[in-house]
DNA sequence: ATTCGGCCCTGCGTGC
DNA sequence: TGCACGCAGGGCCGAA
């Protein structure tokens, strides 16, 4: 489901119900998430809660005694909820607030993760080896090009790499490649310079966006107030394979790279 | 060290 | 109507 600007979306709106609240239950009813919810998540109970952000697609909800970690997977979704609204199904987690809402987390595929962590963040070994945030000045085409120096594998696969950079998902990935006419095939040592600075921008552009649009909402994204996003009605290539490009006319191509199915224009996005 | 493929899981659309 | 199959917004891990 969410690509960094889905989660964001998912940030902003949760953040103002939660931040100075204090969580007074954890509920658990499933705690098979792509590893297990571990007890110390308990731990959350009684701190009040002072910053609700983001790094990657991690939401991050903070307090004096530690994080808790919050990842959607492919599937999951954050609502804020009055207590006592009715359970549905993959409902796994709700953390209950002093404020008579709570926080309900739904994940059909648990491919999510919902951690507790005490140490600085940068410390987490999820955490220390990622790369920069898209939408800051430490994502730039000197750091970017210094990055893919020597890389053999597809530009496309770096740019979903997130030692190369953070938060660029399937989506995303194929519509910023586009935008700066690169082969998503193309070796990533090989880009030139000039188009991976078409790339960055193009990123920046696309992910800031997606977020004013409210995010990409494909089948069943919706914001903490299940609202949907609008940005699919701007995609160019992404779930448009063997439909015509916007740009030249021609048919889009569809390949896969690393399993996931990527579409381009071969006439505006050609090998060179 | 880098790259690649498998895999975790449920749900939905397609085609027989 | 039912069933088998392929595919889906992510990312970790082990093999080569």
């Amino acid at each position: 489901m969410p690509e960094l600007p889905e989660v964001e979306v998912t940030r902003q709106g949760i953040a103002p119900h939660l931040i100075n609240q204090t969580p007074v239950e954890l509920i658990i009813r499933n705690r098979s998430l792509r590893w297990p919810i571990p007890d110390v998540a308990q731990n959350i109970i009684g701190q009040k809660i002072r910053a609700v952000y983001r790094r990657a697609k991690y939401l991050l909800v903070e307090t004096q005694a530690g994080t808790t970690i919050i990842h959607l997977g492919m599937s999951g979704s954050l609502r804020v909820l009055p207590v006592n609204t009715p359970i549905e199904k993959h409902d796994h987690v709700d953390l209950v607030l002093d404020n008579k809402k709570l926080l309900r987390f739904n994940d059909p595929r648990r491919f999510g993760a919902w951690l507790w962590y005490e140490l600085p963040m940068e410390n987490h070994p999820l955490f220390s080896k990622l790369g920069p945030e898209p939408l800051t000045d430490s994502f730039n085409v000197e750091q970017f090009s210094t990055a893919l120096i020597g890389k053999t594998k597809a530009i496309k696969l770096c740019l979903m790499d997130n030692h190369m950079v953070v938060g660029v998902g399937n989506i995303y990935a194929n519509e910023a490649l586009f935008k700066a006419k690169i082969n998503p095939s193309a070796a990533a040592g090989q880009v030139d310079h000039a188009r991976l600075g078409e790339l960055v921008s193009a990123v920046k552009d696309i992910l800031a966006k997606a977020i004013t649009q409210g995010g990409t909402t494909l089948k069943d994204f919706t914001n903490a107030e299940g609202k949907p996003g609008y940005f699919a009605q701007k995609l160019h290539v992404y779930g448009r394979g063997n439909q015509t490009c916007d740009v030249c006319g021609h048919l889009l191509s569809e390949i896969k790279l690393g399993q996931r199915t990527t579409v381009f224009c071969g006439i505006c996005q050609p090998i060179k």
